[in-house]
DNA sequence: GGAGACATATGTGGTTGACATATATGTGTT
DNA sequence: AACACATATATGTCAACCACATATGTCTCC
């Protein structure tokens, strides 16, 4: 029974990608304690990945340069620091209501 | 856009029934504002009732002394109040990670 | 007696995410 | 060179969850 924001890998990410430029797989750890899991799902996140840049929130080009393997390098575009705007809106006003769901019951069970 | 706690309404109809018992058509509208929608679907809030009291969650029985309609009450049962505090316990945690998340974006954006 | 609120319930389809699987390259060890 | 393991990207599948639609009956008020 684990409580989970919708979606939440998503904002994580756009702000992980506010930050700088990154791939995939390090984004996926880098993730890892922002949302709260030992780790991202690695498949689910290149699937969002690609659905986002589909969506012109992100774009990627290859990164074959630096050492090791071959990375797709995404970016946030500014649709998506729009995106990321409206996420963290959206948060603030579900934080919100989960702080008046927390008080109601600290009222009811006092420690 | 709309940022979702997944069965967010579970939590609030426990907190709710916690209170003191009630029927599900009642239960919908003391929700609303908890959850932070105009209403919450009726269909699936006696979907959940009807399943939380097959998992031994809640008990209900019908009232047909009441005047107007004939309502099934609910109450939580001792289990619902455990599963309560789980449900605290989880949602306290995602605070955290939330706060922790609102915190760094405006730390990357300052106002 | 008709309109609209009250009260409970089932049907359905799209989205989401957990888990499984596939493929290939890089790195370090023996 | 062979082997194991980490790195890196990607698709398949299925159950859970929820928005929306629909159904049925009663009660109240004009």
């Amino acid at each position: 029974m684990t409580a989970r924001v919708e979606r939440f890998v998503e904002p994580a990410l756009l702000l992980a990608l506010q930050a700088g430029r990154s791939h995939g797989y390090e984004l996926a750890e880098r993730l890892a304690d922002v949302v709260g899991v030992e780790s991202v799902d690695y498949g689910n996140l290149y699937r969002l990945l690609r659905s986002l840049e589909q969506e012109g929130i992100v774009s990627s080009e290859w990164d074959d340069e630096s050492e090791g393997h071959a990375k797709r390098q995404y970016q946030l575009t500014e649709n998506g620091e729009l995106l990321l705007e409206a996420w963290v809106d959206s948060l603030r006003h579900m934080d919100t209501r989960l702080a008046a769901f927390l008080r109601r019951y600290d009222e009811r069970n006092p420690a």
